[in-house]
DNA sequence: ACCTGAACACCGTTCAAGT
DNA sequence: ACCTGAACACCGTTCAAGT
C-alpha cells in the first residue's frame, strides 16, 4: 500500500519551470479554498503571475492541478490508514477512518464532485488519488468484516460512494459542516451489524 | 398536504406566449433527459423557435424552468405519499417512498444538485417543489418513528439529503442505477432500529 | 524546453428595437 | 404585453510567436 503516483512525477526539471508549477500549485491551494473547485484557472494563472497556456501546459485539466493541490493530504489519509489498521477495535478504526476521509473529501467546495466523477474515468489525472482511498478505505473495511462486525454485503466501492455522497451534501447544505455529524451515524448503523 | 403551487400559475394568457410557454417547457424535458439538467438554455430556446429573451422572460433563472418541467411528477410522488400514509407497514411505507424519491431525483442527470441547492436557497423556484418532497416525507418518517421502528434521532431533513445524495451518487457512477440498490439497503439498515 | 497573450468557442444574461 | 436577436461577460482551451 504505497502511494500509487509520487507527486512530484511531473514536476519539471528546468528551475524557471519548476518555479512557475510550484507557485501554480501553492496560488491553485488558496483560490481553491477561497472559490472551491471550480476557481476559474484564469485568475489562477494570473495571479501565479503566469499565462494560461503555462498552466495547461503544467496541468493538462482542471484534475491535474486538483491532484497536485490534494496530494499530499491524500497520503497523510493513506497513513492514517495504515494507522488504523493497527487499532485494537477494527469496527473503531473503519469509522474513524471513514470520518477523517469525509472530512478529506470536503476539504474544497466541489472536490467530492471531483473525485466521484475521476473515480469512473480512466483518464482523469485525479484517479489514482482516488484509487489511494479506495485502497486503504478497503483495507479496513474488509478487517472489520472479519475482526468486527461490519457487514459483509458492502464493500470498497460501497465505501467511497458513501464518503463523496456524505462529502457532497454537508458542502452543500451550508450549515456548517453539520450534516456529515448527522448522516454519518445513519450510515455507519447501516454498515455495522451492532451500530 | 396540498401542492404548495399550481404548477401553471406562471402560465401566460396570451394565447401566443402561452403557446411559447408550453413549447419551451415540453422541449426542455426533452433537452434535460438527453443532455441533463445543464443543458444550454441556448439550444431549448432554439429548439422551441424563440429568442433567449423570451425563455427569460418565462423563467427567469434555470430552476425556474427545472420546476415547470418536473412539477407533474412532484406532485404524482406527493401522491404516493398519501397512498402510503395508509399502508399497513409504516417502515415499509417510508422504504417504498425513499426509492421513488431516489427515482425521482434521478430523472434528469443534475437534478439532485439543483434540489440540494434550491433546498437551501429561499429565492429559487424550485424551493416549494423541495419544501413539497420534504414534507411528504416528513409524514411518513414520524409515522414510522411512532408506529415502526424508525430510529428517533433522524428527521426529514436528513431524509431529504440522503434521497439526494443517493441519487447524486447514482447519476455519477455510471453503473446503471445500480449504486442506489446498493446504498440504499446501507442506508435503510441505518434508519431503521430492525434493518 | 518553456513562456506569453491573443484568439476562439461556449454559454448565461441583458437590453434596445420591434410587433 | 410580448418577442427578437445582437451584444456583453465569463471562462475554458488552443496556438502562433517569442525566449
Amino acid at each position: 500500500m504505497k502511494p500509487v503516483i509520487p507527486a512530484d512525477e511531473q514536476r519539471p526539471r528546468r528551475a524557471d519551470a519548476r518555479r512557475n508549477y510550484d507557485r501554480l500549485v501553492a496560488v491553485a491551494k488558496t483560490a481553491f479554498s477561497e472559490q472551491g473547485a471550480d476557481a476559474p484557472l484564469d485568475d489562477i494563472a494570473k495571479r501565479a503571475g503566469v499565462g494560461q497556456g503555462t498552466l495547461y501546459r503544467h496541468f493538462p485539466h482542471r484534475d491535474a492541478l486538483l491532484a497536485a493541490v490534494i496530494g499530499e493530504s491524500i497520503d497523510a489519509l493513506h497513513a492514517r490508514a495504515e494507522e488504523l489498521l493497527r487499532a485494537d477495535d477494527p469496527d473503531w478504526a473503519l469509522l474513524e477512518w471513514l470520518r477523517a476521509a469525509v472530512a478529506h473529501a470536503g476539504t474544497y467546495q466541489g472536490l467530492a464532485a471531483s473525485m466521484m466523477s475521476s473515480m469512473y474515468d480512466e483518464g482523469s489525472a485525479l484517479r489514482s488519488s482516488c484509487d489511494q482511498m479506495h485502497a486503504a478505505g478497503a483495507q479496513l473495511m474488509e478487517r472489520a468484516q472479519r475482526q468486527g462486525s461490519a457487514r459483509p454485503e458492502f464493500d470498497a466501492a460501497d465505501l467511497f460512494q458513501l464518503i463523496a455522497a456524505v462529502a457532497w451534501v454537508t458542502e452543500r447544505s451550508a450549515d456548517g459542516g453539520q450534516a456529515a455529524e448527522r448522516l454519518l451515524p445513519a450510515i455507519t448503523k447501516g454498515l455495522l451489524a451492532d451500530g
